[in-house]
DNA sequence: TTGACGTCCAACCAACCAGTTGGATACCTT
DNA sequence: AAGGTATCCAACTGGTTGGTTGGACGTCAA
């Protein structure tokens, strides 16, 4: 049977083959997209031959969709929010995130551009998974999940998440000098927005003098 | 000659055609892409053929690049950003242009992608715009322009366009039902994050209360 | 009318690309 | 050792794509 245990080594190998060929396709997908990437890229960098991507993904585009999944599962696991975290904060870890590794934000719009309004392939498990995020926040504030609190994560993710999504406006802006210290702007600018939200006597130190 | 005033009829219908195929050139590149944007539908939704894509534009690229520029224009004069306009309120108005208008958004998107971070078409002119509007901020918040404005600036624009450039996000924090007042929620989002820069005493009544 | 100029188009092409096929090779089981 | 199973791959294919070509048509100047 394919689940043999017994099947160990010839599995392995597979499993391997497997994650070679969704490391380059992440590569591929996220510098090119859907319609851009070329699967004869993505099994040349792998290493692997072009067949395998159909044996084992099916198509060019599940096999996308694998990408995204995995890669999303890994943003989820490196910039949790918690209950009681300082909001401000996590804008500056998801923007640190995201500026260390461009590819995810690169994927979800080349994602979000692909699938317009309709559903997403495991539309479900985000849905509970920004559910979660939500009822942190909500706790954090102290209040009741609302709209309000959902309102207010998006804009946290929107500010975290925008320069690394317009590189080229986030570059018109600032100026393409050196950098200013455009991270600790970001979190002082949500700083201020959630701060009311707070329960009062935030451990936030630094922040509203201009 | 080319130019010739005496040519008028003659160039007045290729103008039109130029006109035609600009438009269907920004449905199908807002639609798919540069990579995924199909010629031949271009010229087709345009009822023009093809080949006059190559005579006016020279190629594919080119005639996005143009098509991009113009819907740019768009947005500068629709939602224009003066001294002393509310910033708060200049996101309200962003995010209704997007939200009425999703293709400037989206052709953005496309192009942020596939530029990544090399030098854009007309970056000169792009950066003089954004600079005004730097200096627009600054002049509100009656400060010199600074890092901090232009980074204020980059803030406010991405909780505008966020919710446009990735509506799966946005549905999945927001849940499916009734769609809250998000437009509402960011406003007073930015209200919040930008009060401490404007002037005392701004005219923002609604606001602080949670 | 004639000739020049610019617009327009049907048909064409060579390159490319996602997806397939048929068989070679390695491993495990009996 | 033989048979079964699964991985792997070189070569192929049929449809598509960006871009081209050669000429028809209409307009204006002289």
């Amino acid at each position: 049977m394919t689940q043999d245990p017994a099947a160990a080594t010839a599995t392995a190998t597979a499993a391997t083959t497997k994650q070679r060929l969704l490391a380059a396709a992440r590569e591929e997908f996220a510098a090119h997209g859907i319609a851009g990437a070329r699967v004869d890229r993505i099994a040349e960098l792998a290493g692997v031959n072009k067949e395998r991507i159909y044996g084992y993904f099916g198509s060019k585009q599940k096999l996308f969709d694998q990408v995204v999944s995995q890669a999303l599962d890994e943003l989820a696991e490196a910039v949790p929010l918690r209950p009681g975290d300082d909001p401000a904060e996590y804008v500056g870890r998801v923007y640190d995130f995201h500026r260390a590794n461009p590819v995810l934000v690169r994927l979800s719009l080349w994602e979000g551009l692909h699938y317009r309004d309709e559903a997403l392939p495991d539309e479900e498990r985000r849905a509970t998974h920004y559910e979660r995020k939500v009822a942190a926040l909500a706790e954090t504030f102290g209040t009741e999940v609302s709209p309000e609190v959902a309102s207010c994560l998006l804009g946290l993710i929107a500010l975290a998440a925008w320069p690394s999504a317009v590189p080229q406006m986030s570059r018109l802006i600032l100026g393409a000098g050196p950098r200013p210290d455009l991270r600790a702007h970001l979190v002082e600018f949500a700083r201020r927005a959630v701060a009311d939200s707070l329960p009062a006597g935030g451990g936030a130190g630094t922040g509203a003098e201009a």
